[in-house]
RNA sequence: CGGGGUGUAGAACAGUCCGGUAGUUCGCUUGCUUUGGGAGCAAGAGGUCCUAGGUUCGAAUCCUAGUACCCCGACCA
């Protein structure tokens, strides 16, 4: 491609309405413009990414033995009434009507879809198993739009449905997938971690997360360096503490704690470290009453693994400062478990804790020296907390770590949570109706670029891996229009590497080099020629990779079996 | 959805408090010079000051309503 008959439109300074590094460096690069908030027009260098992205994808895929199709962004609301989801799915669903006022959406998913086709399609076992993808648009109205595609409400996802007759047939294909995926992400040259994951909303029984790793990533990971455990941290157990609790020395003593509401607040004023306190959380109730959660001060309470408590209202609702002063005739910040009628479950972290501080329920006094059975009644003992750095393993086979990621893939075993709603069934060999076990398969196509982004980066612009970049090679002849000697060696040079279809760019504006140089920088080509009259007229040319810091002059006869051996490097 | 903020040239922003000729830097156009890390000089083009209504002799500026976008908030006990 020649810049000259291609689009390349660069910003110098960052704008002004993006927030992190990956969203700045694509609008300032020219990948995307913003139409509205959360939907983006991909420009001519961004698409070239984002093509490059599918294109691995949709050919892991299609070795994976998946099948490539194409479904409707449009669905009627029908289908949706049938897998009960349009009530369910509540406002993230962008609702419309067609002129015979009749009910339709754009798919945030297509799992209503999927089944629709196979039920009309699949009557025998004979045709089982199945693996369904396409690569397609999907709108989620999200609350929140922000950073770019990274979280926006238009975008691309690839999304892939399986059907088997059994849940063993399920689980191989699961395998397959996790190991598909594992080479997507692999041949996109990205770091990223496969974890396992909580199933959320979509329901079913088994699930890993694909992250790729960026200390801006919006989750946390925990994983353990000496086994191959893995988890989000919504996920991670927190193991109990297995030593046995010391015995309560101090007395239970009430202490004036002026102002003092958090629990770094109370630290400072009674000179304590966290890990002594414990914070009261109160929760609404299943039955509308308050339930107070207990969590080591320096702890965090993991609203997953509290969602999960039958005891709490669905979903997890914090408590009003009314109700809790009503409760604990007190405010939030001195409240605590002495004295409070009502329903407590305590972190097992607890388990061994003695001599605690905890609120006094009394404005502006805590208690020390608090302990369980003495001072008030034992409470019920769960996981209840996010693991912490350090934590032991669930595995046992050492201590966690924890890292950030950006999710860019989600495998789930659905199992006959749709294919029951939607009456997916089959005959087996008896001739008897069988339902269909299912799974589902997605990946962030256009939230990949954005991480790889986020993942790939210098003071200068892009530095994403060489698969995924929007050229492969570039030219930078210096003084194109004004030396011969240089037009010719370069268009040379381009029509060579083009012939051996290698991806190149030649800048052939009549720019100054700086700008050039600073051009390539940022849309992040990984392989750069720059060619002169100084270095040609000993037959030479400079080479310098994306990465490099310093850059190496060749031979020119020698240019191609260079860049041949560097592509085989990538 | 609650709270905060911002809408002025293609981009980033000043001007708004205290009403009186529409500004700066970058980018863009033309010319000359320059050509190995975002050039210099000169001349130019480019504006519904978000929208509607109001106050006023006069509104980017004040008032009212609307609208768009951005940020924060579901870990505070």
């Amino acid at each position: 491609m020649r810049v000259s008959q291609f689009f390349i439109s660069t910003l110098k300074e960052a704008p002004a309405e993006a927030e992190v590094i990956s969203h700045q460096l694509m609008i300032r690069a020219g990948f995307i413009k913003r139409l509205t908030s959360g939907v983006y027009t991909w420009m001519p260098l961004g698409l070239r990414v984002l093509r490059k992205v599918e294109q691995i994808i949709r050919d892991e895929m299609n070795r994976s033995g998946a099948i490539e199709l194409l479904m409707p962004a449009v669905q009627p609301a029908e289908l949706w009434q049938e897998s009960t989801r349009w009530e369910q799915y509540g406002p993230e669903l962008l609702r419309m009507t067609d002129r015979h006022d009749r009910n339709f959406c754009f798919g945030p998913t297509h799992e209503e879809v999927i089944c629709d086709v196979v039920r009309r399609e699949v009557k025998s076992y004979r045709q089982l198993p199945l693996n369904f993808y396409q690569i397609q648009t999907k709108f989620r109205d999200e609350i929140r739009p922000r950073f770019g595609v990274m979280r926006g409400r238009e975008f691309t996802m690839k999304d892939a449905y399986s059907f088997h007759t059994n849940y063993a047939d399920l689980e191989r294909e699961y395998i397959n997938m996790y190991d598909t995926y594992s080479r997507i992400f692999t041949r996109l040259g990205l770091k990223f971690r496969a974890v396992a994951a909580d199933t959320g909303s979509i329901g079913g029984t088994g699930s890993h997360e694909f992250h790729v790793l960026a200390e801006s990533g919006e989750d946390a990971i925990a994983y353990c360096p000496q086994s191959d455990y893995a988890a989000n941290v919504e996920l991670a157990e927190a193991l109990a503490p297995t030593s046995p609790a010391p015995s309560a020395q101090k007395p239970l003593n009430e202490q004036h704690t002026p102002g003092a509401k958090t629990i770094a607040e109370v630290c400072a004023v009674l000179n304590i470290n966290a890990a002594q306190t414990v914070k009261s959380i109160v929760i609404e109730g299943q039955d509308g009453k308050p339930v107070l959660l207990l969590i080591r001060g320096d702890h965090e309470l993991n609203i997953i693994k509290a969602g999960k408590l039958s005891q709490l209202k669905q979903p997890i609702t914090f408590a009003s400062a009314a109700m809790i002063r009503e409760a604990f005739n007190a405010d939030p910040g001195a409240i605590g478990p002495v004295g409070f009628a009502g329903q407590v479950i305590a972190d097992r972290a607890l388990i061994n804790m003695t001599d605690f501080v905890i609120g006094a329920n009394k404005n502006d006094y805590h208690f020390t020296g608090a302990n369980f059975e003495r001072d008030f009644p034992k409470p019920q003992f769960v996981d209840l907390r996010n693991v912490t750095d350090g934590d032991p393993s669930p595995d046992g086979k050492g201590s966690l770590e924890l890292c950030r990621g950006i999710e860019v893939g989600h495998i789930f075993q659905l199992r006959t949570k749709y294919s029951e709603a939607m009456n997916l069934s089959y005959l087996d060999e008896a001739g008897k109706k069988q339902i269909i076990e299912m799974g589902c398969y997605g990946i962030g196509v256009t939230r990949i670029v954005a991480a790889a982004i986020e993942q790939n980066h210098d003071e200068h612009g892009l530095t994403i891996p060489a698969p995924i970049a929007p050229f492969t090679v570039v030219l930078i002849p210096i003084g194109y229009h004004k030396n011969e000697l240089v037009r010719t060696a370069a268009d040379a040079l381009y029509q060579q590497l083009s012939a051996a279809g290698i991806d190149t760019l030649i800048d052939d504006r009549n720019e100054r080099p700086g700008a050039m140089f600073a051009d390539m920088d940022l849309i992040g080509v990984p392989h750069r020629f720059v060619i002169g009259e100084r270095g040609l007229k000993e037959q030479r040319i400079e080479y310098k990779g994306r990465r490099d810091t310093q850059a190496q002059e060749l031979p020119i006869a020698e240019v191609m079996t260079f860049i041949q051996s560097k592509q085989c490097a990538d």
